[in-house]
DNA sequence: CAAAAAATTGACGCCACGTCATAATTGTGC
DNA sequence: GCACAATTATGACGTGGCGTCAATTTTTTG
């Protein structure tokens, strides 16, 4: 039969899967956005679908377990950005403004369905799923190489990192509260904090 | 008759009212430190203590409100501290030097309870209570006065404190995982950061 | 095409939620 | 001291979400 030969990866079982999983996830995203993160609750999202409500646990586990996946793939996406910006820099400068841009480009994109405040799309938990710290680390390592290559001071390389990341995770939140929200300059703040700061932070031993 | 003639404020009733709200705030916070506030239940809270639990809906309103009633406690702790270091600086690097160390020595203490891991005990969102606002605008205050007497150049200043309470976090949350936290050592790389970074900054007009 | 394997379904028992009528406690006027 | 009003505590109750699981449907295998 001729019927139908397409679809992309194989048999039947495999691409529902797929799609189920991608439909719990955009339905999370949307009721994340449209009522909370607190307020929703595994019915809600699930109500979403044409799934019945024990399928869900078929694909995850919990509502904090569908978040996680979110973040992961956020971080999943935003990663190679962060390793272009830090490939295709010619100077230390250049990375840290690039780094910064695509991060706050990243998450207008992320932010840009329409509901609740910012603040309460997200959960009350940190999320540390593997991609998060993969993003930490390729933080992290961007930093050591400037280091190590003598184009920034030796400083405590882990305070550092986190530092940019607070300082991103912050500003960024300042800027998603102005609109419209001025990706480059907030970049050029962030980088130039950042930059000259090292400068003026204590030398590792 | 002269047999009870002591606690503190009026009649029995402030008093016992006092006593439960304290109660049951002493109860979340050892709830939170121990199973993690996402896995806390009002319940969990309330079995604690020996009231009731209807009692504890004649005091707070959710488990959220718990944890916003403890939150904007530790800040009206921590604000006049943040004051203080202020006030008692001879200068802007004094001052910021002051204002980290002080809000590092605060966490430790307040988070000397046995538990949970340190990023499970409370939400992630911003909880936005008068006193953490408050606070924030304190922080805004210190940089824009030091701002507007030229003790630091003229930059964005909303950015600038998110900037230096996203550092604090970060950087505060890395030095708990260490032992034992050294409080200095945190403070003068986040002091030294801001202080050499904010030349970096742009300038605003 | 039949049997096996896998995934979906929705009803079920459980428990936390927040409410509310009732009871207990405290303050007030005499 | 006592009776009455006001306030607060109590815990049983209805509601609804949670996660499970036996039954059913769908897909794959041989």
């Amino acid at each position: 039969m001729s019927e139908a030969a397409l679809a992309e990866p194989a048999g039947k079982r495999e691409r529902t899967k797929l799609a189920n999983r991608a439909a719990i996830l955009a339905a999370a995203r949307a009721v994340f956005a449209q009522m909370g993160y607190e307020a929703a609750s595994v019915r809600d999202i699930i109500r979403r679908t044409e799934l019945a409500s024990g399928t869900f646990y078929n694909y995850f586990r919990s509502k904090e377990e569908v978040f996680e996946a979110l973040a992961d793939d956020g971080a999943r996406r935003f990663k190679p950005l962060l390793r272009a910006a830090r490939e295709n820099a010619k100077s230390f400068t250049e990375y840290l403004k690039g780094a910064f841009h695509a991060y706050f480009s990243f998450i207008v994109e992320d932010n840009a369905l329409e509901g609740r405040p910012i603040e309460e799309r997200r959960p009350h938990v940190r999320v540390d799923t593997p991609e998060m710290i993969a993003v930490y680390q390729e933080v992290r390592q961007g930093l050591d190489a400037a280091i190590a290559k003598g184009m920034a001071p030796k400083v405590d390389a882990d305070y550092l990192a986190c530092a940019c990341i607070g300082i991103a995770q912050e500003v960024g939140t300042a800027m998603l509260r102005r609109s419209p929200p001025d990706i480059a300059a907030a970049a050029a703040f962030a980088a130039g904090l950042v930059l000259k700061g090292l400068e003026g932070a204590p030398r590792k031993d």
